[in-house]
DNA sequence: AATTGCATACGATCAGACAATCCGTCAACG
DNA sequence: CGTTGACGGATTGTCTGATCGTATGCAATT
């Protein structure tokens, strides 16, 4: 028998740690807790219903994906992201996005791009509607794809806590008016790019995306920091 | 008193737990465990002196920079990576040092490139002797130097990483007759193209550079992972 | 008002306990 | 003889209680 890999139960209920970990990721990263916050043990304890143990342990993995920072003897806060590190996050994202876009229009197979082409017009038909939540879940589904079908695996898991990461700013830069329009028209340059097998404009499609936003989430980052003076 | 940072006495012990991961990762990165061998947690209890508790966190940390995978009650091991693994790492390795290269070339001050040649030279010259550890030491000394002058401390963290996995791999294209000298000259190549201000050309050098090793080391691999069958 | 000193809060670490699970062994069974 | 099933040891998963060191806020003192 070999093994089909189908059919494989549930295996195991993810243990515990595994869980409140992925909790808590949701939590930062939808808000519930925000940047600068204390994550203070005993009350996550008390949230979730576990041991110390295992809240510990879910808050070293999320230390290391850079989702929260701990200072000794004071315990993990929420990271805080400054404008310089943004800017770094958002020039790797890109590269990263790039290289994405790259390797999928060189060996990405028709039913992947199908299926790209999908995630867009849904993320397109959610940017005419005002519902965010729409939006924002079918952007997320449309990256989901993209990184998919560049088949490289690392990749994909340095892009996702990148995702995560940068949602901290929580400042996408969907909130300027206007600027979903453009963005709907960079991504469908980035699915016409592979469509058309050209890695090259994949690249740079995806490229140019990211660095718009950037621009207009850092302005508004170190107008902020300005106020904040 | 304006604190100067001069006289900071050692602040903070850095919590065991970093102490713990410390050691562990460069045990397992030096070649002491290797890959898949089982970690137990009361053995490196013993071997560290600390509790459990401080072992797992760091245990965790480690399992998030992908040094070691955890089995369900079977526990924690150190991280195989089959081939298509390694060519993926080494992918992303070559992406992000390309950048590295570029941004140096882009701003990278004159004693920071003056840094960079010192420890070029000293990486030939290890080159030309029989002392691996040395030729490791300088090799890893210039990389450091190469990933400072990039000046993005988010790409830095990411290719450390990226190097501690792929050393897992323990099959440094160094281990080929002929290949030290071949890796020096590209090594050259990406100090011009700095030194001479041109980020295509270092972009491309690294490139190249990892690529070429890349080839070596994967060839090697799938060539001994054959024979394990 | 500034400084000092104390009480409290909280993380850091350890030790011990119990349950759940995996794995090898070995006997029973067809 | 091969398969099945049960048993036991090993190890992790998780919780809890306790101790220690450090940080922080408040109050007393000067």
């Amino acid at each position: 028998m070999t093994s089909d890999s189908e059919f494989q139960v549930p295996r195991r209920s993810a243990s515990l740690r595994v869980l409140v970990e992925e909790q808590l990721r949701k939590a930062i990263v939808v808000g519930r807790f925000r940047p600068g916050d204390r994550l203070i043990e005993r009350e996550l304890c008390d949230l979730f219903g576990v041991g110390r143990t295992s809240v510990r342990e879910a808050l070293r993995q999320l230390e290391a994906e850079g989702l929260v920072t701990s200072y000794p003897h004071r315990g993990p806060v929420v990271s805080k992201i400054d404008v310089e590190e943004a800017r770094q996050l958002y020039d790797v994202r890109g590269l990263l996005e790039g290289y994405c876009g790259r390797r999928f229009a060189e060996h990405g197979g028709a039913e992947e791009i199908a299926a790209l082409r999908e995630a867009y017009a849904a993320f397109a038909e959610a940017a005419e509607g005002s519902d965010r939540e729409a939006l924002i879940a079918t952007k997320t589904a449309f990256y989901d794809r993209l990184m998919a079908g560049a088949g490289n695996l690392v990749v994909r898991r340095m892009l996702e806590t990148l995702h995560n990461r940068i949602t901290l700013l929580r400042m996408t830069s969907m909130t300027q008016p206007g600027r979903i329009g453009r963005s709907v028209a960079e991504v469908g340059a980035i699915v016409e790019a592979i469509a058309a097998k050209d890695p090259d404009a994949a690249d740079a499609a995806c490229r140019d995306h990211i660095e718009r936003a950037a621009g207009a989430a850092l302005a508004r980052l170190s107008e902020e920091a300005q106020d904040a003076e």
